[in-house]
Parts: C-alpha cells; sequence; structure tokens
DNA sequence: CTCCAGGGGGCCA
DNA sequence: TGGCCCCATGGA
C-alpha cells in the first residue's frame, strides 16, 4: 500500500500542477549531457540505477573518448564493461550499449536530427533490445527533441500519492496517456514537466523518507 | 543488516 | 497479459 495524501488532484489538473511547479521550482536543465551521444547513452546506462552512479560510467567513457556510436561498436564488450561498472548491470548495459549503437548507426547513420514521425520512431526504438518504454521515450524526448511524456516510478508514485490514478497497476501508456490529452504537445512542456517530476520524487516523495508535508504540491493545491 | 535507485528481458502458463 | 526471476553496484 502507498500513502495518500489530502486533498486529492484530478488528472484534468495536471497542466495547472505543470505551471505551478515550474513558477515554484523554475527550470531545471535537463537532460544532464553535453552531447546527443551522451544523452541517449545515460538513458540506457541509468536503468534501475541512481544518476550518481551513471555519472561515474560516463566519465568513464568519456575519458577514453567513447561517447561514440561508432566506438562503442568496435570495443572489446568486457573492456566496455568494466567502463561502466559503477552504473550496474555493466554485463548486461554493455551488450545494451551496442545494441543501440548499432540501430543509431544502421537507422539513422549516428544523427539525431531526423524527420521521422515520433510513433515510428518510438516503435523502432522499442525494437532494440535493451530499450524498453522509459529509455526509448527519455531518447526521443531528449535526444530526439520530438514531444513524448516520459513516465518513470516518480510520476507513479507523484499521480498514486495525490490520487490522479487509483492503482500502482496501470500501464505504462495509461499514464502518459493522462498527459496527452491534459497539457499542450510541446517538447519544452514535456522536458520540464519530466524534470520537475523527479524533482519532486527525489526530494518530498521517495518510498523511504516521504517527506509529504512539505511537498510543494500538497501546498500548491491549496488554491 | 535491509531496501532501494530515473528498468528491461526471458520464460511460462 | 500477468507473474516471477535475473541482472549488480552504491547509498541511506
Amino acid at each position: 500500500m502507498d500513502l495518500k495524501v489530502e486533498p486529492q488532484l484530478s488528472s484534468k489538473d495536471l497542466f495547472l500542477l505543470y505551471k505551478h511547479l515550474y513558477d515554484y521550482l523554475g527550470p531545471q536543465y535537463w537532460w544532464p549531457g553535453e552531447t546527443k551521444e551522451e544523452i541517449s547513452i545515460g538513458a540506457i546506462l541509468t536503468q534501475n540505477t541512481t544518476w550518481k552512479n551513471v555519472e561515474k560510467a560516463i566519465e568513464n567513457l568519456k575519458r577514453e573518448g567513447l561517447l561514440d556510436f561508432k566506438k562503442i561498436l568496435e570495443l572489446d564488450k568486457d573492456y566496455l564493461a568494466q567502463l561502466i561498472k559503477p552504473s550496474g548491470y555493466y554485463n548486461q548495459k554493455a551488450q545494451k550499449l551496442k545494441n543501440f549503437a548499432e540501430f543509431m548507426l544502421k537507422e539513422f547513420g549516428g544523427k539525431f536530427d531526423v524527420s521521422i514521425d515520433k510513433w515510428s520512431l518510438r516503435e523502432k526504438l522499442l525494437s532494440v533490445k535493451g530499450v524498453g518504454k522509459e529509455t526509448a521515450d527519455s531518447i526521443i524526448l531528449y535526444a530526439f527533441e520530438k514531444p513524448i511524456f516520459v513516465v518513470d516510478a516518480y510520476t507513479k508514485r507523484i499521480l498514486l500519492r495525490h490520487g490522479v490514478i487509483e492503482s500502482d497497476k496501470i500501464e505504462y501508456d495509461e499514464i502518459a496517456k493522462l498527459f496527452y490529452l491534459s497539457i499542450p504537445e510541446d517538447v519544452k512542456i514535456y522536458n520540464e514537466y519530466h524534470a520537475l517530476f523527479v524533482n519532486i520524487g527525489k526530494n518530498y516523495c521517495s518510498k523511504r523518507t516521504p517527506k509529504c508535508n512539505e511537498c510543494p504540491i500538497k501546498k500548491l493545491i491549496k488554491d
């Protein structure tokens, strides 16, 4: 069971919530990363792992000049695994990075400024072994810069605690739909909204020490 | 010590 | 599709 917070929010309030959070917390400047390659690689490395550990892995790759799809594809898999060890699941993730690098080179010549429909792009990304919905959507939004809404564990937990959704068994795409129906289709908004949710999730809605009483959302709802 | 963090794939009924 | 297991490190 997950705790709930009174009063409750409705899915119709999601755009209002965004505007309030943005006014209150300001831009979050996501996704951290100097290049699209770095951003997309980070999206895979952060699977079920804290960002702090991912930073170490990225730093190792950057130091070796390996934030490059061609080099990742050619690199010895075990060596790649050692470099990304701090991010955990290193054997699996080494293979995932190779799968993704090969996909990007074959499909788009390693480029991100492609004029492909975002849903077609999503289908293609989901066909890569190691890229699930959240990872695909993160890559589409933050590297390809197309308006796809990213749903993560924080998003689900926050919506659950504020009564927007009833059950944590709700499907990923069903949660995303709540946002597509409530807010304008806009890369900037989707970018900031997800980042704001992570901010709130980390600081006020973590599983272990939920500081619901100090949560900005609780204060904002009182309008 | 236990539990969790910005998941995803494989297997099986 | 729904449930279950595996992957693996670092931090609270």
